[in-house]
Order: C-alpha cells, then structure tokens, then sequence
DNA sequence: CATGAATGAGTATTCATTCAT
DNA sequence: TATGAATGAATACTCATTCAT
C-alpha cells in the first residue's frame, strides 16, 4: 500500500541497525560489564554478524563512547529543560533527581552502562567520559547557584560541591539499586527521601 | 632476643611478600583498572616473580577480592569506633566525614581501587564485593538510626538511603578531586561544605 | 553504421570496465603487493564497486593471474618479433635488453607486478605464473642458440642458462633503479653496459 | 657426568629454541610463502607453543626480518673473505658464484626465502632488506674494481652494474632451480657456465 | 619458597566474497 | 550489469597460569 515502502526500507535499515547494536551493546555491557563482553555477543544480541559491528562502529571502545555520548547527551537535554524551567528551585532540584532516577528507571541497562563504565580506567574512556560528567554538574550546579542568587537556598555552600554530592548521592542510589532486586517503587522512595535530604540541606533559613 | 635474626626474617618475609604484592597491585589497579592490568605488571611493582604471586593468591581475580576484603575491613575499623564513640551525633558524621575523605587522602589508590573497580569487575567479583560495601553502608546508617532514636536527626528519612547517600555524595567528591589537581586543602573545604550540607538536612527541628 | 550509439558504448563498456579493473590492479599491486592488497583498494581506483570485480574476475588470485598472463602475452609478443627478426644476433640480443629495460620503464608497474608477485605469490598461483615466465625464457635461450648455429656466439653455453642469466641480471637492474631515484637515463647507460658484458661474454673467437 | 650438565642445559635450551623457530620458520615460509604462512604452523614445525615465538620475536614480521639478516650476513662474512683473497680476480669471481650457489645448496630454503621474500612490498621489509642487499652487491662490485684496477678486467664497465648483473643472473638462476626438480648437479653446471660466460665478458682483451 | 620460561586458550578485527536491490 | 551493505571465516597476538628447576 505504501508506494515508497521499499525506499523507506532501504534507507530506514542502516540507523535501525545502528540503534539494534547500540540497544543490544548496552544490555550485554550492563549485564556482563564491558571487558567481559565479547563483540561476538553483542552482534549475536542485535542479530548482525560479527563485522556489521564495523560498519558502524571503529572498535568495541567505541561502541561504549558512543552509548556515553549519546545517553548523556539524552540526559542533559532533559535536565537542561527542567534547569531553565520556570518551577520554583525546590521543584527545579526535585525533578532533577526524579528525573535522573526516572529517567533511568525506564533505561536501567544504560544507567548501569552509565554508572558501571564511567570510572573505566582506560585512559582513553576517561577522556570522553569526563568532560560530558563536567556538564551534567554544571548543569546541577546551575541550579544551585541561580538558587542562591534567588535567595531560596543558602549562600555558604559552593554550588558545584553541592552538585557533585547530588550526583553522587543518587549514583549511588541506584548502584545499590543495580546490584540489589531493584524494585521501582523503592527507588521512588529513595528519590523522595534523598530530595528531602538535599531540599531541607540547602534551605535559606 | 632472638639470636638468629635470620631466621626471624625467613619467617617474617613471607607475610612480608604478600604485603608488598598487595601493595604493588593496589597501585597498578588504581592506576590502569582491574582489567588493563597485567599479572606481570603487578610481580615486577612488587619486585618479584610471576609465579611467586601464585604462592599467596589464587588467581588475579583473588588479589583484588583480597584487597577488598582487607581494605574495607581496614576502613571498617576505623568507621566502627567512631561510630561507637561518645561524640554528639552530628560530630561523628562529621567526622566520618572527614575519616573518610582523610583516611582515603593517605590511601588515594585504595580508594581508587575499591570505588572504581566494584564498578567495573565481573558480576561474580560484584556479587562478592556487594556484601562488604554494605556493610560499610550500615556502619553509617546505624549512626543516623542512633542520632534518629535519640532525637538529634529527623525520624523520617531511611537511614539506609541516608547512608548511601552520604556515601556516594563523599565518592564523588573524591572521584573529582582525583581527576583534577587534587590538592587537599580543596579537599577539606569540600568535605565541610558536604558536612554542612548533610547534617542541615538531617537536623530534626 | 550502427546509429544507436548509446549500444554501442554499452557493448563496449564492458570489456573497457575489465581494462580499468587491470589497470587499477597492477598500480595498487605495484605499490602494494598482491596480499597487502585490498579488493575495496583495486575497486577503488578503478571506479567501480566492489562486487563489480566480480563479474569479471573469478577471485582476486584471478585478477592477478590475467595480469600476467596478459602481460606476458603481451612483452611475448613484441619479444617474438625482435628474436625473429632478419637482425644480426648480437643487434638482437641488445635490442632485446633494450626492449625489456625499455618496455617496463613504460609499464614499470606491470613490471614490478610480474617480478615481485612471482615471487611472494602462493604456490598455486606460482605454479600457474612459471610457465609463462619459462616461456619468456624460452624465447631469449632461441635467439642464443640460432647464434650459435649460426656460428655468432660461442657453443659452449647452455642457452637456457645464459638467458636466464641474461633475464636475472635486467631484473636486477630494474629492481636497483626502481628501488633508487630511477631517472631513465641511468637505466639506458646500465643497459648498454650489461649488452656489452653479455655480448663480449658470448662471442665466438 | 658432566658436571655442569644441568647448568648447560638450562643456558643452552633459550638459544637452541629460538633456532628451532628460525629453521622451522625458514622451512614453511619456502614452503608456502611468508603471507600464507601461520604463526601457529611455524610453531608447530618448531615444536614450539605458539607463544613461545613471541618469546624470542617481536612478530612474525620480525621473524621474516631476523632470517634476511643473519641469512645474509653468514653470506656476508664468506663473501669477504673470498673477495679479500690472494687468488686471481677470475679465481674470486668464479668462487663468489660457486659460494653464493653452493652456500645455497646446503641451504636450498634459505636461499628460497631470501630470494623469494627479498621483494616483499612489505615497506617494512624493504627497509630492512635493502641495505643489506646493496652491501652484498657491494662487495662483488669491489672485486671487479680491484680487478679493473690490477688490468685483469676491461675497464669500460661500471662495477657496480657488472655486480648487479651477475647478482641478478645468479639469482634468477638460483629461483628457476628452487622453482623446478632442483638437483645440484644441474646448478653445479649452471654455476659453471655462468662463470664462463660473466668472466669472458669482463675479460681485458 | 621462588623463579620465569613455556604454554595455549581465548578474541578483536579484517576483508574476500555474496546477493538483494 | 552494477551496487555496496552485510556476512562470517580466519588468524596474529596476549597474558593468566603452570611447573621444572
């Protein structure tokens, strides 16, 4: 029925194998970490054979690069949203770790990738990782700061500290939430518990 | 008193050599990752043979769980007798604070070791060292409890999420003063402010 | 005649596509060598796709085989003509070293490609390759011994050895030139000096 | 009853494995070719682990590398000794092609891999083959010069074009005999008359 | 206890070839 | 005919582990 179904095959299979490597890359790496996985294993999960991979991608360090790059840059977009919003700066911090545990509680596989992989030592993993890290703090502390400049949090904590402990803490949540049985609705209370935390830590009295 | 120093030695240099490979091998792993790091590597940080390390450990595998297990057990100590300690509530967290991203100042590579390789190790080395991380968990979450039961913090928070919280929020402060310059007097206004920041939002009111 | 000249090139497009692929395969092999020669690098610099190859070769080994066959056929060839010509030997002889010093100093490529990958080509394809190059020989060791019938050289050489001989010491002197500067004019002097030592060494006294 | 038995053992087995490698390596690779050529088959041949190549060379490039040079520079050493002889210029020159060829003889594989692989496009190869070639045609050239210089030759020849020539003929010689039955009597023949033919045309008249 | 030479299983990557379009 | 995306067999090299000394 579709006059152009064939073209639009055509053209529509190479990103769609693309995005079937990437999915599958991410579910393989977050189960069985990066070095442990063979790239024969992702291609058999994203049903291509062996070299299609290198069609895509230089090596097996770029297929992680790439989940990095593209994951996070799906999260800062977001989070950039809700930063610029017009919500109050409590609201702002709220949706920001509701967002980020939200986020990923419908991508766990990618937060693991995220999580797991970002300390990867390969020297080479840092380089990329590290500066997309800084921007996603940056954003946070963003917040903060405008906060403070706002009168709504207090002017004694450096933003970026502040920032980092966020990001650290709800990293950690959802390690703990990773490696555990991993139940949405724990990790919805833990959300709530670590803004309250944060919200009542931060508060201009 | 002993006549024969030698034998002394003899009897000493055991333990010793395990020691020193422990030693070598925490430094190569915080500097290249578990699994950038080469046996070979880690005999001649430690001036000994390969085959020597096979006398102490079982396999590679086993070194790093050993680092776990003694590593933490150490922080755990240490943890413990604060936690124990007759300080106000909101002291001893400052003070696990401090202990900790103090304690981890003079032992970078351990804490680079046991942070970044938890992460990255296999599913069997995570399962193993999962237990001891929330040990160390529990230790901090038994003194919010306390303060909690005795009226110092607000009862509505999980400790446990408390804990973790506090736990990754002090990571990520470490794990961004290692990727930077690193000097520690940035890291001691970081640890106030991350004190600062944690005991206000803990404080019943 | 034919007025759809659009056929025509059509009918003649093909065998001109096949020259293109020669042409292309003897410069990258040149340059390259035959295993370190990639089919994509062949298709490449002839403008065609790669599975175009394929309609026209077998294999790559197939490419390489019609390169010297073709080649051969066609120093043969011109070779024939001069060995059976009404010349006297010796005017022979020299303008056989001139001809294949000359020849390949305009089809250095080709020349390269027969001398090198005779040589490092597996031993099928060599098996396929030396009767062509005995057929060279062949017709070099002719001209020697219709010499010495004819009472122009001395009798007591083996022709085959001396044109083998005669072979080895041109591709010699190619190799030096091809592998230094190769300006033409050293390659003519070092032919006139080789005819020379080969003519005075085979003359009748 | 050897005293130091088991000390020579030990001291001896490291060199006599890695020329296990070398012949075995010089064995396929005449056999086969060097691309065709596995590592894992010239371990096999060397009844050697795989590994253990990479024990005593850094790749199976430098394995090719290390049997050019110490192939070439054993011909070296005897080249120069019978180009600094007392015998007569002619005497030299038939004892280098009887040395090269019969040198060869004993070692029929050596003499296939140094010819076969010296035109390797490998630049890697090239590099390494290339100076050494040029010294070995250097020292022949010598004695042609010498000899010029004495009267023994004709003066009208570059020594370095009459060495390349016989170079080049004693090893297109040398190729056609490894190519086909190869029995030394035949070589020993083309010896003969090669010598024949080069000292007649170098002859000062 | 200590050594380090030897082992050989294990894997990322390449590239000739195919075939749906 | 022509294409070039996809395939998957094939292989050099690494490195944890062993064991004769």
């Amino acid at each position: 029925m579709a006059i152009h179904s064939t073209a639009k095959k055509r053209k529509g299979s190479a990103p769609e194998k693309r995005d079937r490597i990437l999915k599958a890359a991410i579910q393989v790496f977050a189960k069985n970490g990066f070095y442990a996985t063979r790239v024969s294993e992702i291609a058999k999960a994203a049903g291509v054979a062996d070299g299609t991979i290198y069609l895509y991608f230089k090596n097996k360090d770029d297929v992680l690069i790439t989940i990095f790059e593209e994951g996070i840059e799906q999260l800062l977009t977001i989070l950039r949203e809700v930063a610029e919003s017009e919500d109050t700066f409590e609201n702002r911090i709220s949706r920001i770790i509701e967002l980020q545990l939200g986020l990923l509680e419908e991508q766990r596989d990618l937060a693991e990738v995220i999580t797991v992989n970002l300390r990867q030592s390969s020297r080479l993993l840092k380089q990329y990782a590290t500066p997309l890290f800084m921007q996603y703090i940056d954003v946070i502390a963003g917040v903060v700061r405008d906060g403070q400049n706002e009168g709504a949090f207090r002017k004694d904590l450096n933003p970026r500290i502040v920032a980092r402990s966020l990001f650290g803490a709800l990293d950690a949540i959802l390690l703990t939430w990773a490696l555990g049985e991993g139940d949405p609705p724990a990790l919805r209370k833990a959300a709530a518990h670590c803004a309250s935390l944060f919200l009542e830590g931060l508060r201009q009295r």
